[in-house]
RNA sequence: CGGGGCGUAGCGCAGCCUGGUAGCGCACCUGCCUUGGGCGCAGGGGGUCGGGCGUUCAAAUCGCCCCGCCCCGACCA
């Protein structure tokens, strides 16, 4: 294609609005514009970088037998009333009337309108298993959209979902999905691990993430170096370190003292000479509309996920101020477990066997020394607390680090939660009604390019990977007044195309630098500069990565990129 | 939803404190010139200063209300 009949709107400043690297270079770069928050139109180049990755999803997901559709993404009420989700979405879902003030909503996730569709269809367990998948568009009111295309209220996803008759079918399904996901980033050239993950409002009982570590991503990943442990932070577990002071030993009984003015682990730490790990810390959450008391460490951090998935309620919230003097006579600074006898008391494990820790008396200003869980108070053990950088990893014994990342795929074991309520039923071999065993699987389409860009980027723009890059080669002559110039760019560019390549020549009236600049900016993998050397025959091939230059024929121009790009 | 910031030409910004009717750079248009990293010269077009109400002889500037956008937090299949 010919540069100067395009629209590709560079800009030589960044706008103001942009923070992150992938949002700053996709506008400059001419990519996308902003409609409103977190809703962008995608221009030239940016749509057809994100066909490129849409082929080479659909290729991939074809090769597991996979079969694409095409849903719709306004959807009645109905059916999402059926699966409970209307309520439990809550604002995230964009929910509007038709004119007979029938409810509709627009599709954040399609796991209601493909379990309907399911059930409407499938009868026999012969027709199992089946893998459906589309690339819609999704639609979710975000709290604060942020960062370009990472988090936005519009957006592409790949979604698909299996049915299958047990278990092991769906073992299969999640496996082919996993498998087809590693090739599809891998293809894509993004650098990504898989980590356990926690199935959220999804549901379900599996769950593996695709992350990109990228300082713009908004999860954390807890990950060994030492053996491949890899798992969301909101799942993550540890081998909690040892405590740095020794319990007091023997069968004590605790004892109240004076603390004036003490009330955050710290302030007590360094009043009682004891490190925070020496002490109980006491957290007052209200779930289902009761109150719990949570005990920690005094240096562990509550993982709120935990928390959300033992209590069986994921929207908790703090117990508040006059909550807390209510429920305890004291306020947040002096609570401690021994003699509550009102509320349900949750332990985390790293409790178990430590004996006369320091906890607050539940009378504002003193705490007490040699509380005992068991002996003391009693509460029901879980793996309540938040694995924190340096942890020993549970399987080696590595120290844990923990990264920002990016999620830019995730594959669920839905089991039964959507099939089973929404009535999705088939005849088994023996004539019995069964009811088959589904799997959800998403990839953001925009994060792949958007992270893409986060981790190949340099001061003069983007790097995009070849293979979702929205041209191969930028043919550049640098003077456009030189007819030879001009007339070697284009053999150049018409052999390209032969050779099967994505080719744009900028045969703009623009200075050199300023098509180099352009060049750069939009992330061409390589660029073929037709200058001065010509007098010999020669031109320069550029690659973008690293800028390396070699000098080539006119006539082998075309097949040396081919070769270089591995076509 | 809480905290903070911003809104003046397509983009980046100054002007606002101390009211007097809008300016700079880039981009854009015309001509000349130039051609290996956003070139130079000359001329030119483009803004109801986010919106409303108020104060004032006079509001981009002061006050109140609203809207939008960005950042931090909460939230997030």
């Amino acid at each position: 294609m010919l540069w100067s009949k395009l629209f590709i709107p560079t800009l030589r400043e960044n706008p103001a609005e942009a923070e992150v690297v992938s949002h700053q270079l996709l506008l400059r770069a001419g990519y996308i514009r902003q409609l409103s928050a977190g809703i962008y139109s995608y221009l030239f180049l940016a749509q057809r970088s994100l066909r490129k990755i849409q082929q080479i999803v659909r290729q991939e997901m074809d090769a597991i037998g996979a079969q694409e559709v095409f849903l719709p993404a306004l959807h009645p009420a109905e059916v999402w009333q059926e699966s409970g989700r209307w309520d439990i979405m809550g604002d995230n879902m964009f929910r509007l009337k038709d004119r007979f003030q029938r409810d509709l909503c627009l599709g954040m996730t399609h796991e209601e309108i493909m379990t309907v569709l399911a059930r409407g269809e499938l009868r026999s367990y012969k027709q199992l298993p089946q893998i459906w998948y589309q690339i819609q568009t999704k639609f979710r009111d975000e709290p604060r959209p942020k960062s370009g295309l990472l988090r936005v209220r519009q957006f592409l996803m790949k979604d698909s979902y299996s049915f299958d008759l047990d278990a092991a079918g769906l073992d299969a399904a999640y496996d082919k999905h996993y498998q087809a996901y590693c090739r599809i980033f891998d293809r894509c050239g993004l650098q990504y691990t898989a980590v356990e993950a926690h199935s959220g409002a999804m549901g379900g009982s599996q769950s593996h993430e695709f992350m990109v570590a990228s300082d713009a991503g908004e999860d954390f990943v807890s990950s060994c170096p030492d053996c491949g442990y890899s798992a969301n932070l909101e799942k993550a577990v540890s081998r909690h370190s040892q405590p740095l002071a020794p319990d007091p030993a023997g069968d004590l009984n605790p004892e109240p003292f004076h603390t004036p003015g003490r009330k955050t682990i710290a302030e007590v730490a360094e009043f009682t000479g004891l490190p925070e790990s020496s002490q109980m810390k006491s957290l007052v959450l209200v779930a289902d509309g009761k109150p719990v008391l949570v005990m920690l460490r005094g240096d562990h951090q509550l993982s709120e996920t935990k928390f959300g998935a033992i209590s069986g309620d994921m929207e908790f919230r703090q117990a508040h101020p006059h909550e807390i003097q209510n429920w305890f006579g004291a306020a947040a600074g002096s609570l401690g477990p021994v003699g509550v006898k009102n509320m349900q008391i949750l332990a985390d494990q790293a409790l178990a066997g430590r004996r006369n820790m320091i906890a607050g008396a539940n009378r504002d200003d003193y705490h007490l020394r040699h509380v005992t869980l068991g002996e003391d108070f009693e509460a029901e053990i879980h793996d309540l607390r938040q694995v924190t950088a340096g942890d020993c990893c549970l399987s080696c014994g590595g120290a844990l680090a923990i990264h920002k990342s990016v999620e830019i795929g995730h594959i669920f074991k839905l089991g039964y939660k959507y099939s089973d309520p929404m009535n999705l039923r088939v005849l088994n071999a023996e004539g019995k009604e069964v009811t088959p065993i589904m799997g959800s699987y998403g990839i953001g389409i925009e994060r792949i390019l958007s992270a893409a860009i986060e981790l190949y980027h340099d001061k003069d723009g983007m790097i995009l990977p070849p293979s979702i890059a929205p041209f191969d080669v930028v043919i550049t002559p640098a003077n456009n007044s030189d007819t030879a110039q001009m007339e070697a760019a284009r053999e150049i560019y018409e052999a390209c195309l032969a050779a099967g390549l994505d080719a744009l020549l900028d045969d703009r009236d623009e200075r050199p630098g300023v098509k180099f600049k352009d060049a750069d900016l939009i992330g061409i993998p390589f660029r073929v500069v037709i200058g001065k050397k010509l007098g010999s025959g020669m031109v320069e091939l550029v690659e973008r990565k690293g800028k390396k230059t070699t000098d080539v024929a006119v006539a082998g121009a075309a097949r040396a990129v081919a070769a270089q790009a591995g076509r």
